[in-house]
DNA sequence: CGCAGTTTTGATTTCTGTCAACGTCTGTGG
DNA sequence: CCACAGACGTTGACAGAAATCAAAACTGCG
């Protein structure tokens, strides 16, 4: 039975009116979660492993966030770091303006800032897309495993290389290329990443964003990515409905995406 | 006396036409160098010292690169880790139709690319802008320096943070912001970097970039970045000449640059 | 049903890129 | 020392991409 989990686990300042956190009732099946790669998450591991004591597992069970809610802030103190176990977020920037920069869209098994492993304070705000369940570990647990015997363990390596891939890969499409390959870019991103987990049929996946989901991402409106999404439809490179995508003629979506 | 530098220390994949690392002669004065701060670099320990031998210090001196060169390309495999001692250098990502995209300046002190702490390739090319001299550390040895005890060294945190920070600000700056406020962003960053490494003269500092270097950072063309900087100049707010640059009305250039 | 959020569409404006010409500066070789 | 070639920076005319503005249709939800 999932106990009460305290909501101070998600950040130490929050205002009244925002009770984003809820004791969860899903199954745990986090398939793609690299903590499950590790060996190290708690739900994985049998009840008398070593594993249990040296990271402290937070919760009896994870934690669920309903879809389109603040998951935490730039400056909220976290204890723990938290890896996504079930639905869609996004880490973003807000300027002044209210304009908004998506950094990355949050899938099942990614963490959810891997600042979080080194400090109680990451640089962004988190917001669920879609419901969201996670799951939250012990700083100094997980750096037990990650940082000993004198070298990176293949889990920090993958992450550190992964997510400056991304960044440098999102700098260069956001300072050098057009409307379309952004846009066609990103789909083609959020479906290879889908798949390597699993969660795409054919060329087919859900698809949960909205059009200013991604403006934010591509450094656009959500005017014109509107008129660039129509484009590819009436091209027919791609569908959309029903909060689904198919890539229809993926060679000629590719040679967008890619050319140049 | 230093002696012969083995070129095969920058890349294992050259054309003989470029002949980009020669012997140093410079003096070994690196104050900013992050090395220094972590005791760890040989040319500041005591030749009793412990740390001479966790970390593999390569050659007895720093190397040298002239400027506008290659010192190191994507295929590269490089098993040492390289610091900047002195000069000024870029990393960058090329599409297929030439467009380069500035991912950061490296200035005194910095990694030059700190996926060589992981693996020994790196993902975009890095190249001189000045006169470059650098440092380069085995590999292994500097993980004995980082990944023990269970939890990140001091170093190895505040290189994720600064890194993961300034990609950020990247992306933001890119998806989100005006020409002027690109450049005037990037002036000031680089002035703050300068400042804190005391290699600034009040508002003053060298400037060896060319405007095609600020163009490539801020995913602006040339011809652009030369309007928007004859109408800073115009308007009183810096002056550059003479690969100087200052900065005149710094309350009106913050304005520029942060507003939003 | 009504309302708020989303998507579409068209007209217009703004920003930045492209093209081209020209002047300057720098380094090189005779 | 001079001539020259390239790289660099500036300027103006023009083109193109995306933003802005505005209105309307559509969606889902309480």
């Amino acid at each position: 039975m999932p106990t009460q989990v305290t909501t101070q686990v998600i950040g130490r300042e929050r205002d009244a009116s925002r009770e984003s956190v809820e004791t969860a009732r899903q199954p745990s099946t986090c398939s793609p979660c690299p903590m499950a790669l590790l060996d190290v998450c708690v739900a994985h591991a049998p009840p008398q492993s070593p594993v249990k004591k040296s990271i402290g597992y937070v919760g009896q069970d994870t934690q669920t966030v309903p879809r389109r809610r603040v998951i935490c802030r730039e400056q909220d103190l976290i204890d723990h770091v938290l890896f996504m176990c079930e639905g869609w977020a996004a880490s973003l920037l807000t300027l002044s303006d209210g304009n908004r920069q998506i950094l990355s869209f949050l899938l099942p098994g990614d963490i959810v800032s891997s600042m979080l492993l080194f400090q109680p304070r990451q640089n962004c705000v988190v917001e669920s897309i879609t419901d969201v369940r996670f799951r939250a570990f012990d700083r100094a647990g997980l750096g037990q495993c990650l940082f000993s015997g004198g070298k990176a363990s293949p889990a920090l390596s993958s992450l550190w290389i992964e997510e400056k891939e991304r960044s440098d890969r999102l700098a260069v499409d956001l300072g050098r290329r057009t409307a379309e390959e952004r846009i066609a870019r990103l789909i083609l991103n959020l479906m290879g990443r889908l798949a390597r987990r699993g969660m795409t049929q054919g060329r087919a996946m859900e698809f949960p964003l909205r059009q200013h989901h991604i403006a934010d991402a591509t450094g656009l409106t959500p005017v014109h990515v509107s008129k660039v999404l129509t484009d590819f439809r009436r091209r027919g490179l791609v569908q959309i409905s029903d909060r689904s995508l198919e890539i229809i003629d993926e060679s000629a979506f590719r040679r967008i995406a890619d050319i140049r």
